[in-house]
DNA sequence: CGACACTCCTGATGGC
DNA sequence: TGCCATCAGGAGTGTC
């Protein structure tokens, strides 16, 4: 049986490969039962609450929006976030660690959320139109869309001061992007993190969406091709942090130009770049030293 | 409103 | 070998 990689905080790709191997377990089928362990994942709302409101709900479709998994139900919807270490689990092993919550279908699987960390969230939403404000009201456009341009983006990034890198993490600019994908995004525009939002070109902003959506489909592509069972937490085969061209390789040559890949931290974030293919602001403080690597990658 | 610091949480890591 | 401070990070909140 193969194993499945955990390994990198869940952005777009990760969320939109759970989306398609779970949804032919849960479409069309009937929730019989839930479990909320952790009243965290639900909160402000009562566990008990939720977990009455889900019972006997059949699930129409599983959808996705930026990092967000939409459970569509005959009668509310419930929005699921993995945030950075939760993973969904079909017909898992009994001693499965961090079990957060439990869904139980009639003629049909158990599914666990499991998440160490307890940042994952749930929220029900007994009315399908406030589920979609919520989401609208948090998300820009979805990268994959038509919605997405480079006038688009360059409207976004307008008069902003603060670093591009920082800007790519606000799902309000664009949904779905998290630290890694941006860094990789970054690198292919050869746009460097630490420029303005306002002083990134119209033609910059169309590599970049370019960029965003090219490491966005590669990502979606690894992790379809190996992901592909749901019972482990642990174990891993493959997946995309092996494809990585500068994110996490702080010291290791350019694949480009062989220059030392720089690390910094932007905006709190680990932020990896070439200085010399993605050329940095005047100003832009000197990258940190060593070639070490970041922080550990969580497996499970 | 924009920019930024802080917070949540816990496993992995590295220095001593 | 063991202890323990530090790091990682999505998104919500708070401050200026």
């Amino acid at each position: 049986m193969a194993t499945r990689e955990t390994g990198s905080v869940p952005e777009l790709p990760e969320v939109e490969t759970v989306r398609r191997q779970l949804a032919p377990h849960v479409e069309g089928r009937a929730i019989a039962a839930v479990t909320i362990d952790d009243p965290r994942w639900c909160a402000p709302d009562a566990p008990a609450a939720t977990a009455a409101a889900l019972r006997g709900r059949t699930v129409r479709a599983l959808e996705r929006r930026g990092k967000h998994l939409i459970w569509r139900t005959d009668a509310g919807t419930l929005l699921l976030h993995l945030r950075m270490t939760g993973v969904l689990l079909v017909d898992p092993e009994p001693d499965a660690p961090y079990r957060r919550v439990e869904i139980a279908f009639d003629d049909g699987p158990t599914v666990w959320f499991c998440d160490p960390r307890r940042f994952g969230t749930g929220r029900w939403f007994a009315d399908p139109g406030a589920a979609d404000a919520h989401l609208d009201a948090r998300l820009g456009p979805e990268p994959l869309s038509d919605a997405f341009t480079g006038d688009a983006l360059r409207a976004a990034l307008r008069g902003r001061r603060a670093p591009v890198k920082s800007l790519l993490l606000d799902q309000r600019v664009v949904a779905g992007v998290g630290n890694i994908y941006a860094d990789e995004a970054l690198f292919l525009a050869r746009v460097h993190p630490l420029r303005a939002g306002g002083a990134v070109t119209p033609a910059a902003c169309r590599a970049l969406v370019d960029a965003i959506r090219t490491v966005l489909l590669a990502g979606i592509d690894a992790g379809g091709a190996t992901i592909d069972d749901f019972r482990h937490v642990d174990g891993v085969t493959g997946g995309f942090q092996d494809d990585f061209l500068v994110h996490r390789r702080a010291g290791e040559p350019c694949p480009t130009c062989a220059t030392p890949v720089a690390r910094r931290v932007v905006g709190q974030r680990a932020t990896y770049s070439c200085d010399r293919c993605q050329t940095p602001p005047r100003g832009a403080p000197a990258p940190l030293e060593g070639g070490r690597r970041a922080g550990p990658i969580l497996r499970g």
